[in-house]
DNA sequence: CCATTTTTGTTATTTTATAACATAATATAA
DNA sequence: TTATATTATGTTATAAAATAACAAAAATGG
């Protein structure tokens, strides 16, 4: 045991190789098939260092977890979620942390992280809901 | 049983009187000293109705409720968390709305729902943190 | 090599949320 | 007004998500 980073790579394999958000719990039962062993608070220990890092996303509002796909491992990413197919995508967008910086002065308030999702359908299955509509 | 809306006006006087997100077993317990049989799923149902209805917000980085404070009880808020003392604010803000629906447009993604959270401290915490820097 | 620190393992438990079904109140229609 | 369907709530049990607390192994810095 001690040493480091043991499973950093794996949880982040296994993420970037998911096309949909996964659970804690989720990642724990692939990692399980190799490692009968490993126990829930070495996922999450793995999944906050990822965060941390940016590495990785947590979804708050699913608890479910991506791997961050933009260079900018940061954590000022806008990211949409389809209902649909569960696609989730990142948007790097100066206009809306500008807006929320104006939100911010306005009230006095230091943010030194932030969330925000969006949930709906994606330009795909909006395209097939049009198309199923007889 | 089966009378309507038992439990609403309750569980929104105890969000609107408190001064900190509540979590649904914080709720339920307050209820419990009243009513000892209640039980989760009651409290659960409750909430939902009450965020659909723009009454309430889960705040979802948190796991946790407040009541709605705007009279526009819409799901358009801004919601600030204070690390600090815990107090939550809304802010009603179109320049971030409208600077997602850019972000929107671009990537063809219809939203039906959004969650924006910042954490951080907010304003008197702020000062006060100043202050005890010697 | 030894002491200290860090990382991981392990066990148990806490917290959050819901499934599934029972029962009571309400609504509606004959 | 009774039967029937519908809806709201009660109840029991369990699932799902997360963490506390401590043990043990590896890494680090003398």
């Amino acid at each position: 045991m001690g040493q480091k980073n043991i499973w950093k790579v794996a949880v982040l394999e296994i993420l970037q190789t998911s096309e949909q958000p996964m659970s804690a719990y989720e990642i724990l039962g692939k990692l399980k098939d190799k490692n009968p062993k490993i126990a829930p608070p070495t996922i999450y220990r793995t999944l906050s260092d990822l965060v941390e890092r940016g590495r990785a996303h947590r979804l708050e509002s699913q608890n479910a977890y991506i791997a961050c796909k933009t260079d900018k491992h940061d954590e000022s990413a806008v990211i949409t979620i389809c209902d649909d197919c569960g696609v989730v995508s990142e948007h790097i967008d100066t206009g809306v942390l500008d807006a929320l910086s104006v939100v911010i002065a306005n009230s006095g308030f230091a943010p030194s992280r932030h969330v925000i999702e969006l949930q709906g359908v994606c330009e795909n299955c909006g395209h097939e809901q049009s198309l199923n509509q007889t």
